[in-house]
DNA sequence: GGAGTTCTTTACCAGTTGGTATATAATGAG
DNA sequence: CTCATTATATACCAACTGGTAAAGAACTCC
């Protein structure tokens, strides 16, 4: 299968690849700590080309979340096909000790760090990570009310609450990162919390 | 007690005044997302006032971290000394909680905002967040030590993973308010987390 | 071969960034 | 009053910010 050739001049770099330069230097450095000169460096092209390819800095900065989801960060997905609530959980909380102690990766969580990192409440961008965690909720909320029906977490177990004590070791976990906490310790907060989980 | 009058024209404004409105800037925009003007409009100080009192805009940012562990976060110390173990989480975890959703108050932490806001690794305001979310972890797990050797906790218990399990929830209750989560939903959470603490 | 379209290159823009030089005003000491 | 000292106000700085105009290069279609 080829790609079916538009008129005009091609494109003389791989979209994807500049959008995943993109996306690193954004997660290293936040959204206000990426400037476009950064980004046009890494990326490798020129600052019309960006501008063309990707709209401007938020459009290019939302891009990137996007990719990190489908990308880096897809055990999040991943995690609510896994057969048990236990399994979900684990699946994620590893997933993100996983992640944020890669040598290879900026050693954060790219959506945590972008959420602190933009302008405030006044930014539109504040409003999508806003959805973002709201979705993520919801998500894990409803994964955990299936398992409630299929008897695999207690019936009076209150999967909004659990849900949401989740995603906040998650986040937790993130922050220890960006602040230097290692594996280890991670790994033992995990530990912690997998001891509020209903038996 | 008045103070001591030094020679030479005296200041027209009041430090801890303009400090304090320095931090709430920071609070809300992170260090990055706050320019000198607009510290020096909150302060209501002229630019070369800011620079003569404060030294630059990294060493105002870490005087107002002081004032903030000081002043609105000082129930972090306060909790440590609550006669029993849970009392001391169950007071961190509420002091954040109440910080975070007071109306009055930017909706978030500080700190964790600003550990996110600034330059990365590369910076060097990064070192000191490293240091202060350790010192903060000792300081827990100092607690939490005493706990068992007074037989409050069991004497099996895991003072390092606990204490740092409580500050990693704090990290994310802190990170659910800055994207939008209300008290309610991080009361819940608190619960949550409660359940995982040995009885 | 145009003609039309799309990308790249170079140069540029106004506005803002953190930070400062200079001159002047207000104080206490002698 | 003069002197040393410290703060203020005004004006300024080079560097950088996100973003763009204009001209030429590379392609498809006819």
């Amino acid at each position: 299968m080829k790609a079916t050739l538009s008129p005009g001049r091609p494109r003389a770099f791989d979209t994807d690849e500049a959008l995943d330069q993109a996306m690193r230097l954004f997660w290293r450095k936040g959204f206000l700590g990426t400037s476009l000169s950064d980004l046009t460096e890494a990326m490798g092209i020129s600052r019309p080309s960006l501008y063309a390819a990707f709209g401007n800095k938020e459009s290019l900065f939302r891009r990137a979340v996007e990719r990190y989801f489908q990308g880096p960060a897809a055990y999040l997905q991943d995690a609510l096909n896994e057969p048990t609530a236990r399994k979900v959980v684990e699946r994620l909380l590893q997933g993100v000790v996983n992640l944020v102690t890669d040598p290879d990766l900026p050693g954060t969580c790219l959506w945590v760090h972008g959420a602190l990192s933009c302008g405030g409440t006044s930014d539109p961008l504040q409003e999508e990570f806003v959805k973002q965690r709201a979705q993520g909720h919801a998500d894990l909320r409803a994964r955990l009310k299936r398992a409630i029906a299929e008897c695999d977490l207690p019936a009076g177990s209150d999967a909004d609450a659990l849900a949401r004590f989740v995603q906040t070791v998650n986040f937790g976990l993130s922050v220890q990162a960006a602040t230097g906490a290692g594996r280890k310790e991670l790994l033992r907060v995990v530990a912690a919390a997998l001891q509020a989980w209903p038996a």
